[in-house]
DNA sequence: TGTACATCAGTGAACGCGCGTTCACTGATGTAC
DNA sequence: TGTACATCAGTGAACGCGCGTTCACTGATGTAC
């Protein structure tokens, strides 16, 4: 099996970190097992402790990861308002919410992060400062001050919007909240 | 052990589920085994198939439970406006942030109750309703279109906020997000 | 009033299973000669 | 250029443990006589 250039070994950590971030979204981090994480990265469990010293470790990766992934998605926007204007309405859609494995890692890991280890919060508050940073660059740069506590306000309220939409059974009443979000959102890029 | 009066099982099943709700909003739903929650009511892991199904039968019934109290808590509030901006600004507070166990179902649940059963989300979907039916009825009375709009943006943003401080590692940025959570539900408030 | 008994809330050991983790081993690789 | 060998990524069985769940049993209760 072992068919390893130089950055071999590299590769493969990194695809078992990205396999893990879609497993993690999908079925929460103590809703994934390292069988079943190693599996979809298309090798068997002994392997996973040539990559990490733990389960944590793995988790802390993940996290750094995701939303390092997060924050390179806004340069792929167009600029200004108007950029986080198409990633707001794609954010809060149906397509996002039913699809939370290839979605937003906040949204669907918080209250877990909220519950894991110092080594995965540090790695979560370096990569929240990456994205309020991003996010205020774009709103008010000649005001940095009220741009800074408008993307704290446009953040939470995407991320609790789309949580509250993929919680509720009743379809109509998720479409309304998400619709209801889209205009709550805008209301902190005025 | 048995001391049974006529509704001594009932008493019993009732103090399961709130010791469980603490439990849950502490470890999350998957990290709380029944042995743990049933030893929290002071009981063996034997009983709990005496009042319940099924594990997933006492999230839902957890879920409900939580979401009533919240409910009923507005109910002491100070009347209008002016109980529900003591309820934000006890809401994003550092003791709240740091004591999750005793808080909101929603902030220290919501993504996984997005992974759940639909049992478990049909509970959290009316339980919801209430809870926006409560927020709504003390913004704009004589605009309710407007209200439920606003008692969706202030409820995600609360939640969302507190997720977001409980997540963060830096004690100092944890703390700038709890005051400017305040201002962005105020802005949702007016 | 005192005793025998059916009820049933709760006990605690056991079930099979998947968890996170360890380890002896395999076998393709790049290198040495 | 061809062969022997050290390297090491990956295998797969096994570890002890806690999971959700089952079940034969206990023993205090309220009731019957």
């Amino acid at each position: 099996m072992a068919r390893y250039t130089k950055e071999h070994k590299q590769v493969t950590r990194q695809r078992i970190i990205e396999r893990a971030g879609h497993r993690f979204k999908l079925d929460g981090i103590d809703g994934s097992g390292i069988s079943t994480l190693m599996s979809d990265a298309g090798l068997t469990n002994g392997a996973f402790y040539a990559h990490f010293e733990s389960k944590d470790d793995l988790v802390a990766n993940v996290v750094a990861d995701q939303l390092r992934r997060q924050v390179e998605r806004y340069g792929t926007l167009r600029p200004g308002r108007e950029g986080l204007e198409d990633f707001v309405r794609g954010y809060l859609s149906p397509k996002h919410r039913d699809n939370p494995g290839d979605g937003c890692p906040t949204a669907a890991l918080l209250d877990e992060i909220g519950r894991c280890g110092d080594g995965t919060k540090d790695a979560y508050t370096e990569g929240a400062r990456a994205i309020l940073e991003e996010l205020a660059a774009r709103l008010t740069p000649e005001d940095p001050q009220s741009a800074r506590g408008k993307a704290i306000g446009l953040f939470t309220v995407i991320v609790g919007t789309l949580q509250l939409s993929r919680a509720l059974s009743d379809r109509q009443f998720s479409d309304e909240v998400l619709e209801q979000g889209i205009e709550n959102a805008l209301t902190f890029m005025h």
